[in-house]
RNA sequence: GCCUGGGUGGUGGAACUGGUAGACACGCAGGACUUAAAAUCCUGUUCGCCCUAAAGCGAGUGCGGGUUCGAUUCCCGCCCCAGGUACCA
């Protein structure tokens, strides 16, 4: 009976963390502690965290560590006396929440709403300082209104090359009404004609949307999708294995498909320059420069020599070509193809069918040109039907089919096999006239600059292996090329050979020679490429935002602004349709309806009806604008009025992974520079200062079940450390029912049925469980729930060892074996503020030299530290405080009070109540100011310098700060131990550095 | 394949600009308090050699080289792991 009352006196009295973070949480939600304000004199800071996905799974262990993190700047920087502006939303449509509405039949939205209150209820336990009242959900119609609209803002603009920037339609419209398309510099499809201001006025309005449509930012395309005829429907990336579908295994091809695209690549240079003007981790922005992949080169046209030609000698080709050349004189680049086909026309007679036509290259190596020896296609370049022979038609069939099957990923990642096929057809090099085969290999890629490439076997290595394969020949360029017999060199050293006019030239007198020689040829011309790609922008999904486009006679019109939001129709199953559509074509009656009026009173509908676009948007999609609703939730007159933006501008501080460097920031920066191209943001870039947190990766444990002599697994599981002894196979085990690697035996045995009368084989008493990093996920058993460790340790705990585990950049294993220390500090720190009954007492006296040492230490440190973001050290800081206050049982207002408020943002919710409990207003400590460093006390004026021979250090000497090198010189070398340690050597030189060491050279 | 990051004791990590490698914790071992346990406190803990002990010697930051009085830190070459690679978000 003693017992249990004297362990209640303690638990009540002692640090009792879920009273006081309850009461916390409870105490800021309903004083409204973190709303920001639109309007302020202080100045502002925007700290954003990349919104969550709300997954069934709920919220594990990995997704705080950045939340903390920006909790504690955001918390910091209120205590800097800034204007902080910290929500959280949801990034609510996805592709799992669709999956499980096929499974289930469930509403994806119910299922939704239902996952975000449950990490709702987990944000909260952890007490973040989020304004919840501006909280934004992609799904809900009031947000995705204005992912709608910004979509219809860029239907109708174009990108005017001359001011460099997105301008209306309608300025373009007016632009070709008066002077044609011809003078007009736009980004716009490749294969846009050129046309007359009279022309284009006698067109019909379908013509006219047609060829808009050519420059809107957002566009029809044919692009490739992975499609699986089996589910009649098309796969993500993620969801296609080794050719197959992840589901049922069935064969997945690669199909064509018309699909939405955004023209980012309009952007592509000034999302290149702007990566100079913003504070990024180097590496996440040389991931963008290389996704942009800026490459300066040229255009090489090479002629295609029709089969029936190849025979021929080459004489006629070099005359043909000398016509040509005359011909092509001065011909504006654009109208090369109308020229050629009149030149095939004209000339017909000598030079047979086919010379329209050329296969047009990009290179970079343009001075390798030369060095020519065979020309690669993409399989499913358009040519390819047309330059097959007769003779090479099965072979080249057989391999597209073969290529169908693989992804974009294995045919870049397979560089060990060589592939190909050819098609029996020559091109002509327009520098040199020699014919070149054309082959097809998967290597190269549609979608990538022209879909062919000039192959030079001597100067790259995958035409060398390529060239070697088909017995090709390797022609050297540069008299430096090395070893070429081996493999290929791609120097730019030496001089030119084998290569005709530019023979004998170095690189840099060949390629403004070659340059200027194409253009004379009209063959070709410099030309900057980027690998960056238009990004398609439709999901053939239910679960996303719907396109607001209807068709009409086959072309794409924007609904009208009045009848946003498009909402989601209602289906009855979230499949494709029998006949491949995607979900949206299950919906009954969903038309777009511009005239409603004419809806008789039977219900029967004689206006107008039209078909919507049935794809929906991408995930992306609401991600890309989702920081300018933060500023302005509520706004119903638009997606963020244009006080809130003159205010908040941009956000100064983004935290979130690296797995988004070319995903989600990218098109994020892309829409926040159309925004502000039209007026409605003002800021060239949104994200100021990133700072990327690593992935918290599981840790899993396993036991070890004993194999018995006929290979078969027993009831009986023996130790880590003991299971060389035997035959085991390892099992994975709840990492819940683990602790320090030790497994809890009784838990063990109700984790599943067949391990009720398990046996163990101990080692010093215990079952030591073995582990592995892997992926946090609930097959392996490994996910940790922050309820868990909440309910255990409280989350002032968790906040602080999520930050102790590591620097927050780096990825690392979850492992709670370190927890306990950060509990101790806690109760330490508790410990401080009262004495040994646990009774609350401070006091008044002066404090000491040392106290105010170890203050001032902390108050430094830590500011330092949460500047530069280093989290980690802090907390260890914290401990070293704290332990030294204890040491000096320092229980000083003067000490305890400023320390309070430093540890505020790292452990807020111990803080407040010591911080009442000093007598301050309730919640006043959030808004506190952050104590003041004063250098004067942590001045030393001696220190212990390590003092080393030959750079090993060897003992400790005690000097004056103040001396200069020649008197530490005469100290160290006057002293016992140096000279016994120099055994009679005379030094050679002796290093000194003020401060850091004394090295003696022997 | 390509792009980017990482590799330090039994474990998480520290060492900020080239200057005492292993701070701070966890774990482990030993001890104090306790009838006992929990909690708390104290001591030790990179490895190897030597030793009763004290002390000493040597090696050591993924591997191999280099620059330097001095390298976890800078340079060159390799190995392994993680993220991205355009429909996961």
């Amino acid at each position: 009976m003693d017992f249990v009352f004297s362990r209640f006196i303690t638990k009540r009295m002692d640090y009792q963390f879920k009273d006081i973070e309850k009461k916390w949480q409870q105490f800021w939600a309903e004083n409204h502690t973190f709303k920001a304000d639109n309007q302020s004199d202080k100045p502002k800071y925007y700290v954003l965290d990349m919104f969550p996905y709300p997954s069934g799974a709920g919220l594990h262990v990995g997704h705080p560590l950045g939340y903390i993190a920006s909790d504690i700047f955001a918390r910091y920087k209120r205590l800097k006396g800034f204007n902080v502006l910290h929500p959280m939303g949801y990034d609510s449509f996805g592709l799992p929440a669709e999956q499980y509405a096929i499974q289930t039949g469930q509403h994806p939205a119910v299922t939704t709403a239902a996952n975000i209150r449950r990490y709702r209820e987990q944000l909260d336990n952890i007490g973040f300082s989020f304004d919840w009242s501006r909280e934004v959900r992609t799904s809900d119609p009031s947000y995705y209104k204005w992912t709608q609209w910004i979509f219809m803002q860029l239907f109708n603009s174009w990108y005017n090359l001359e001011t460099d920037k997105a301008e209306p339609v309608t300025t373009l419209i007016e632009r070709f009404s008066r002077e044609g398309n011809a003078t007009v510099k736009a980004v716009a499809d490749e294969d846009t004609p050129i046309f007359t201001a009279g022309e284009w006025n006698a067109y019909d309005e379908h013509t006219q949307q047609q060829l808009l449509l050519k420059y809107r930012l957002t566009y029809l395309k044919e692009s490739t999708v992975n499609w699986c005829p089996a589910l009649g429907t098309v796969l993500a990336n993620d969801e296609v294995k080794d050719g197959f579908s992840e589901r049922g295994g069935y064969p997945v091809e690669q199909k064509k498909m018309m699909q939405w695209s955004m023209r980012i690549t309009a952007y592509a240079e000034r999302l290149l320059n702007g990566l100079d003007t913003i504070d990024w981790p180097e590496p996440l922005k040389e991931m963008q420069r290389n996704w942009i992949g800026k490459s300066v080169g040229a255009m090489v046209k090479f002629p295609l020599a029709p089969a029936s030609l190849v025979e021929e000698s080459l004489d006629n080709i070099d005359k043909a070509i000398e016509r040509k050349e005359q011909a092509l004189d001065n011909a504006p680049d654009r109208k090369l193809n109308e020229q050629e086909a009149d030149l095939a026309d004209n000339s017909s007679l000598s030079f047979g069918e086919g010379w329209d036509e050329a296969i047009e290259v990009f290179t970079t190596r343009v001075d390798t040109i030369f060095g020519v020896s065979f020309l690669v296609i993409a399989p499913e370049h358009e040519l390819v039907t047309q330059l097959t022979t007769p003779e090479q038609k099965a072979a080249i069939d057989a391999y597209i089919a073969q290529t169908k099957k693989k992804s974009e990923l294995d045919r870049m990642a397979d560089t060990k096999t060589v592939s190909g096929a050819f098609t029996g057809s020559y091109a002509i090099n327009p520098l040199s006239g020699e014919k070149v085969p054309v082959w097809i290999a998967d290597y190269v890629l549609a979608g990538y600059g022209t879909g062919a490439v000039m192959a030079v076997p001597s100067g790259d290595q995958r035409d060398y292996l390529f060239a070697k394969h088909f017995d090709l020949p390797v022609i050297p360029i540069l008299d430096a090329q090395k070893d070429i017999d081996n493999q290929a060199d791609a120097t730019k050293e030496g001089r030119y050979i084998n290569s005709g006019f530019i023979n004998g030239m170095t690189y840099q007198e060949a390629i403004p020679a070659l340059i200027q020689k194409l253009e004379e040829l009209g063959a070709g011309r410099a030309k900057v490429n980027y690998r960056m790609r238009d990004a398609i922008f439709g999901r053939q999904r239910y679960w996303g935002e719907p396109v607001p486009v209807y068709f009409k006679d086959g072309l794409p019109h924007l609904i009208e602004e009045k009848d946003l939001p498009l909402l989601l129709p209602e289906v009855d199953k979230y499949l494709p349709t029998e006949t491949g559509e995607p979900p949206l074509g299950r919906a009954v009656g969903w038309k777009y309806r511009p005239s409603s009026e004419k809806v008789l009173s039977s219900g029967e509908d004689l206006g107008e009806a039209y078909d919507y676009e049935l794809s929906t948007m991408p995930g992306w999609a609401g991600s890309s604008w989702y920081w300018y609703r933060y500023m302005d939730a509520t706004n119903e007159a638009a997606f963020a009025g244009k006080e809130a933006i003159a205010y908040w501008k941009d956000v100064d501080l983004y935290i979130g992974g690296s797995e988004h460097a070319t995903g989600h920031l990218l098109y994020s920066r892309f829409w926040n520079k159309f925004l502000k191209d039209l007026g409605y943001v003002v800021e060239e870039e949104p994200f100021k200062k990133l700072i990327n947190q690593g992935m918290i990766q599981g840790r899993s444990n396993f036991v070890y079940r004993v194999i018995d002599a006929e290979g078969k697994g027993t009831n009986t599981f023996v130790s880590y450390g003991l299971r060389s002894q035997y035959q085991t196979s390892a099992i994975h085990v709840d990492v819940n029912i683990v602790e320090n690697d030790m497994l809890d035996i009784e838990k063990f045995r109700k984790f599943r049925s067949d391990f009720k009368d398990a046996e163990f084989i101990l080692e010093n008493g215990k079952y030591i469980c073995g582990h592995e990093v892997e992926k946090m996920s609930k097959s392996k058993f490994n996910v940790v729930n922050p309820d868990d460790i909440i309910e255990r340790y409280g989350a002032d705990t968790l906040r602080m060892y999520e930050m102790f585990l590591g620097p927050l950049e780096q990825s690392k294993p979850w492992n709670t074996n370190g927890i306990e220390g950060v509990f101790k500090f806690l109760r330490k720190f508790w410990k401080l503020f009262h004495d040994d009954q646990f009774n609350f007492s401070v006091s008044d006296a002066e404090p000491t030299k040392a106290e105010l040492k170890s203050l001032h230490k902390i108050i430094q440190k830590v500011q330092d530290d949460v500047e530069r973001f280093s989290f980690n050290t802090s907390v260890s800081s914290f401990m070293i405080c704290v332990n030294e206050l204890t040491d000096l049982k320092c229980n000083k207002r003067a000490i305890l009070e400023p320390l309070t408020i430093v540890l505020s943002p790292y452990a807020p919710h111990i803080t407040e109540e010591l911080w009442a409990l000093l007598g301050h207003e309730k919640g006043t400590l959030s808004y506190a100011a952050y104590p003041q460093f004063n250098p004067d006390y942590l001045v030393e004026d001696e220190f212990a310098y390590p003092v080393s021979i030959n750079g090993k250090t060897k003992m400790n000497l005690n000097l004056s700060l103040t001396i200069d090198q020649a008197e530490a010189e005469k100290q160290v070398l006057a002293n016992a131990d140096v000279q016994r340690y120099l055994d009679g050597k005379t030094p050679k030189k002796v290093i000194f550095v003020k401060g850091r060491i004394v090295n003696i050279v022997v």
